[in-house]
Formats: C-alpha cells, sequence, structure tokens
DNA sequence: TCCATGCGCGGCC
DNA sequence: GGCCGCGCAGTGG
C-alpha cells in the first residue's frame, strides 16, 4: 500500500534550508522518491516536488512557476518525445492537489554537482493547469503553482 | 556509460 | 487487507 502523504512543513524544515542530495531529501522525509520529481499518490495529491531544469515545459517567473507535469521525456536527450499521460499517477495526485487545496513542499535544484544541491523553497500550492501542446509537440501537462496562502 | 532502487498501483487471493 | 510484480523516474555512484 501507498504510504500516506505528508502535506505542510516536515520537522523543523523552513524555507532556505539547504540538503545535499535526493538520497538525503528522501531519508529526511522531505521528498521521498529518490529520482521522481512529484511525490504523491492518486486519491491524496501531491506533498512535495523537485524543481530540476529538466523539463523543457518549465517556466519560472517571480511570484509563480509553471511546473510541467511527468512523463514523456527521452531519457538521454531530455526532450518530450511522447504525450504525458492523463493516468499517470504523479500528474493525477498534482490535479488532486490543485482540487484539494493542500499545500506542496517545494525543493528547487540550485548547485548541480555542490554538495548542497537542494534549497527547500517551501510551501506552494497547486492553483491550476493546462494539458495541451508543449515545446516539442507532444502533450503536456503544466502546472502552475504560487505561494501557499 | 551503465544500471541499481524506491515508489505507487493493480491484479490476485 | 496482504502479497507480489510491474513500470517508471526532475539520481547518482
Amino acid at each position: 500500500m501507498a504510504a500516506s502523504p505528508v502535506f505542510g512543513h516536515v520537522g523543523t524544515a523552513q524555507p532556505g534550508d539547504l540538503f545535499a542530495s535526493r538520497l538525503e531529501l528522501s531519508l529526511r522525509g522531505q521528498h521521498r522518491p529518490r529520482r521522481a520529481g512529484v511525490g504523491a499518490t492518486a486519491a491524496l495529491g501531491a506533498e512535495s516536488i523537485v524543481l530540476a531544469e529538466q523539463y523543457e515545459d518549465d517556466a519560472y517567473h517571480d511570484d509563480h512557476f509553471w511546473y510541467a507535469g511527468s512523463g514523456g521525456r527521452d531519457p538521454k536527450t531530455g526532450r518530450q518525445v511522447t504525450d504525458q499521460a492523463p493516468n499517470d499517477y504523479r500528474n493525477q495526485g498534482l490535479m488532486r492537489s490543485e482540487r484539494t487545496g493542500q499545500p506542496v513542499r517545494v525543493f528547487r535544484r540550485i548547485a548541480p554537482g555542490g554538495d548542497r544541491q537542494f534549497r527547500y523553497e517551501g510551501l506552494w500550492q497547486v492553483v491550476a493547469h493546462t494539458y495541451g501542446p508543449g515545446k516539442s509537440g507532444f502533450q503536456v501537462f503544466r502546472f502552475k503553482l504560487k505561494p501557499w496562502q
């Protein structure tokens, strides 16, 4: 059975905290998947995501950002090579979070290869999403996040 | 360059 | 509910 998501801050973590690696994020329960960018269940929603500039359809702004959905990438090139799947539990989880308004922990890769690679960006919420052609022309999700409350 | 590993899900009993 | 196996991934050794 999938573990229940934990929404909100974990432990004493606060925005600006730095973490060494995905493994550390996982062991500390901040972002449990070791590789996937979205920690979620379809039924309950997304508890955490990682921004790592791996998806071409991301778009970052000052007070909000668009986070590309999961899947459809060529693992070698990083380009979208197929449509993203609406029934993927990670995409479903993000859509669920949009409905519930639960906070999503956001981590950002700030220093690839460094010893403090990931920064906690605090709690955000999914406020909208689109599903349509991305830069590649394939169908991709884009989730809009803004600071939580 | 290669591939392990952990997660959620679905099928089955 | 519990067990098992599958598929996949915003890593990383």
